[in-house]
DNA sequence: ACATCGGTAGTCAAGTATTGACTACCTGCC
DNA sequence: GGCAGGTAGTCAATACTTGACTACCGATGT
């Protein structure tokens, strides 16, 4: 992961905002992580990954360590918490809409899931998404492309679409 | 890109193709795959990658040297050009459809921009990827899933729906 | 008493991938 | 003749990822 000035990665959204559930440890965000697992199967990530972006997290003071915690089932653990500036970040985070089609499988779902696990309301973020892919849609409706530029903004297109049908019944069967 | 037993990466197949096309040199490949060229905007890549995918493919035999020439504009260039084996492999991959909806974007669209620089019928491709996704789209419309894995299967199923959308159109206009 | 098995907790060196920056070549122009 | 700009190709350094490793702890069997 490059060192963007502010912007974080999917998998630092991830990270982050399973610490700012609660207080925890890298060995038990890796366990949430790992593929197939509970955010896992939204965004997967090995252990040693998780345990360096929790370094890169703490570096830029979103997360600090809190102590050690004895384990009843191990050695043990370096827990971790986030910090003021890391909870205002992932609040934010999870109510603003993605701005492109591409990033709804991993950064939308993400914001989804963590909103549903903390138990609150998607319906503002859906709305909001909503607008942002209709405009989408709106802009590639009215492109008028020849030759095989047509087939890609036709691919795009159907895409866009299916992202606003997937909002539509999210915020319906909400 | 992992040393695999047979098959090729997305980016191995565009190089391929472009050099099945007609004899050519690194250097013309690399600028037909610039983000926003002829193939880069289906496919990017930038100028070492493409000499190291043709080195590759060069040891796999997929590919040949056939001398230098001559430049008018530069230096001489080494003339690449495909082997018996290498054009049989491309004929196969541009009739064949996509496994799964993700890999759309990137393959199936490659496959039609070959297809239509070839000036070859899409009709084929078109017709066992309409069967393909609509099959997805069936397996995925069966499973009742509860909580969050509802919201998952039904980005899915809307995603597999665009795709039957897109070839059902692109069928339509062909 | 103690060996060892399996799960927990965390780290690291080595292998891969990717890129920015470089060399070198050629033409045309001032 | 020298230098600007496009062509042709390469490479060393960086960034990323992973497989494999250390170490800790409780439970189980002997």
């Amino acid at each position: 992961m490059r060192r963007r000035p502010e912007q974080l990665a999917t998998g630092e959204w991830a990270v982050l905002a399973l610490v700012a559930e609660a207080p925890t440890h890298g060995f038990a965000v890796a366990r949430a992580l790992v593929s197939g697992g509970e955010v896992g199967r939204v965004w997967a990530m090995r252990r040693p990954l998780v345990y360096r972006t929790l370094d890169v997290l703490t570096e830029r003071e979103l997360v600090r360590a809190a102590g050690t915690e004895p384990s009843e089932t191990g050695p043990p653990r370096t827990v971790l918490e986030v910090t003021e500036a890391g909870r205002e970040r992932v609040d934010a985070w999870r109510l603003e809409p993605v701005q492109h089609v591409r990033d709804a499988r991993a950064d939308l779902m993400l914001k989804l899931l963590f909103l549903d696990r903390a138990k609150l309301d998607p319906a503002p973020l859906l709305t909001a998404q909503r607008e942002r892919f209709e405009a989408i849609a709106a802009e590639l409706e009215a492109v008028e492309d020849e030759g095989f530029a047509r087939t890609l903004a036709l691919w795009r297109l159907e895409n866009t679409r299916a992202a606003v049908r997937f909002v539509e019944q999210m915020l319906r069967a909400g």
